[in-house]
DNA sequence: ATTATTGTATTATTCACTTAGTACAATAAT
DNA sequence: ATTATTGTACTAAGTGAATAATACAATAAT
């Protein structure tokens, strides 16, 4: 995984396990790699992983099983209310950037679709 | 000016004022304030503007004039293309990041069209 | 010529992030 | 019982960002 220098790096970490979870790439209920192994995945020391999971924890995102691991949480509800807050963010940040670089929303619209309409799942 | 701790100050005006000048708020040519008198505006230390003037510099957006102040490059074709670039950038980490959370391009544009016209919520 | 304003440079200090290394605690597997 | 794997805690060191406090350099205004 490749780092942006101007952003802590268990932020970073934090941020693409958060929208994993949120997509469902990660289940709930799902184990994730250790400490030591995501440390290993991800190129970092084992400590900014166990910051990243702190912060998840605190979140009420994952939980920690002694010897067991590392699990996502089973609260769907809790899961799809982060899924709904992050889109509605990132959409209203979105809207207001194009909008202070002097796009409608019209315009934006037009942009999405010449974007080229990209494959259907 | 409230700032995220995550990232570094430096950087957050930096992206602020290049954008300022990207959508024309700040005309080509235009005087910016004084390193101390920015400061004082933002709340930070001068060297905090110095480093981010130093690096709007390095991209040819601005230049410094010894006694008289610092200005907005005159060249309007910099700043249109810097102008496209953020545009573009966004667009596609946006969409990019909507797909991932599960949103095809219909269901952003939907969402953007019912964001608009009500502005009653 | 003098003054004020501007950009610029320098040194020191503090703080958060990251890494490194080590150790301990709990429990599933053997 | 022993072993291996897991989470967790701790100390030490290095780095970059931000602040603070000065000082110097250049020139427009007076």
């Amino acid at each position: 995984m490749d780092f942006d220098t101007s952003t802590p790096i268990y932020l970073q970490i934090l941020q693409k396990i958060k929208r994993n979870i949120a997509a469902g790439k990660i289940a709930p209920g799902e184990k994730l790699g250790s400490v030591r192994d995501l440390s290993i995945e991800y190129g970092v020391n084992p400590n900014t992983v166990q910051r990243t999971m702190a912060a998840l924890e605190s979140e009420g995102l994952v939980y920690a099983e002694r010897t067991s691991g590392r699990f996502v949480t089973d609260n769907e509800a809790l899961v799809a209310g982060v899924r709904r807050s992050l889109i509605a963010g990132e959409i209203d940040a979105f809207l207001q950037s194009m909008q202070e670089l002097g796009l409608t929303e019209k315009d934006v619209i037009a942009r999405i679709v010449e974007h080229g309409p990209s494959k259907e799942n």
